[in-house]
DNA sequence: TCATAATTTGATCGATTAGATCAAATTATG
DNA sequence: CATAATTTGATCTAATCGATCAAATTATGA
């Protein structure tokens, strides 16, 4: 059954779609509901890539429909309503770990990604990479230094793998590494769906001072088919409860 | 000819239609202009279709590519569009160089940016590049194999320079390389701002068969600071009128 | 070339909008 | 029906926006 709160955004977003936007005022008199709502209902509609809000209210997403021009964007465009909030605690709290002087590495993922955005606004730091996505988004932090691995693009997943990239991080130091996984089990340890994936993984982990797991409950006690590291491998995981 | 303002709002304009979007501090840092400036140009920008204004900052306007209004608008339309058209006809034409199994070199740059978007479609070639947007544009175009250099990436320009990006392009074979440049003259021959990207540039074209210089008029018999290479040292040019 | 007018720019101000917090109200659950 | 969890709306603070005006830049004509 729809809740009250979805009945609300689906009307909210009929509404937008119609008339191609709408404002703040509009949707309170509609919805017959505060503007505290409102905002919270744009928040959530935005997350979930159905409408990009504006000044005064919000404008319908079409780009989001069929095929988006956006190449940053495209992976992620797709994966609408999963748990993002729970992927930005996470990226928060790794954030949080990071100090001034730090080389910190962020293989490919969407969790590493939000990392990397969460680390724009530090300071005397650098970023180590394989994701070519994750490079661009720190293009304008000034604070940061951006370090890519060489290498041969997957593609749909921007990380750079092969024998370039393998030459490249065997001369990195490291101080804290986040590695993204695809499953985590006490019996595997943290896996990943690409064995070329996991090879730079390893090398980054080699070249790491310390290591810490990234991966939200959706990872917890599945299995991908080939394994980066043991469970007990890591320094540490950050997960959400 | 372009006044000061058209020109850094064909700049803003720019950076939102690659990245999908862009901050109001982005385009603060891009155009070293004061947050009021960027305002009126969004504002303006806004006026034509050509973006939606958000909350820090603004998208790109991908609805409205077809019909626009009034006279006024035409005017800029019609400017830009026409120095745009001169660009992609520019990578149409590097584009229509391109076989089966070349292996071709872009270096950073609007140009090459849009020659890359013009391989999209084709098939069993490979595209190396030391520019991270440029292969995040290609995430998704299954026929072309994309390699990276590594290195550190330079702030607001995407490109990858240094030792790391020396060792790797030393080990590569390019049979084609399209140059973009800053300047060009018969005296100094094909210029750009960076020493950094001009030595990497110089890399590139001791590893490729053959050099194509492209441009736009706007960059003719302008010199930047460093010359990557002579006048007559390329193989040919590309560029428009 | 120079003086003047027109335009553009950047700083500062108040106004608007967004985001965070918390208690009250509502809804789900056993 | 009682309790816990969630949602809602009010209040406050922070960020962003829009308007104004003086300074700087650019265009214009003698």
């Amino acid at each position: 059954m729809q809740s009250k709160g979805e009945l609300r955004r689906t009307k909210m977003l009929e509404h937008i779609k119609q008339s191609g936007k709408a404002t703040v005022s509009e949707l309170m008199d509609i919805t017959e509901s505060s503007i505290a709502t409102v905002r919270r209902d744009l928040e959530a509609l935005e997350q979930e890539n159905y409408i990009i809000r504006t000044i005064g209210g919000a404008v319908y997403d079409e780009g989001n429909s069929g095929s988006r021009s956006n190449a940053a964007e495209l992976a992620f465009a797709d994966k609408r309503s999963v748990s993002k909030e729970g992927k930005e605690r996470i990226a928060a709290a790794a954030a949080a770990m990071v100090e001034e002087g730090d080389v910190i590495c962020l293989t490919g993922g969407t969790t590493t990604f939000l990392i990397a955005k969460a680390l724009k606004a530090h300071q005397n730091i650098t970023v180590v990479t394989n994701a070519v996505n994750i490079a661009a988004e720190l293009f304008d932090a000034e604070g940061v230094q951006v370090v890519v691995s060489g290498g041969v693009m997957r593609h749909k997943s921007y990380e750079l793998i092969g024998p370039l990239a393998e030459s490249v991080i065997e001369k990195l130091n490291i101080t804290k590494m986040f590695l993204g996984v695809d499953g985590v089990s006490k019996e595997h340890g943290f896996t990943t769906h690409s064995e070329l994936e996991a090879r730079i993984a390893q090398l980054f982990i080699a070249r790491s001072s310390q290591v810490y797991a990234v991966y939200d409950q959706t990872k917890l006690h599945k299995s991908a088919l080939f394994t980066i590291i043991p469970y007990d491998g890591v320094t540490g995981v950050i997960t959400d409860l």
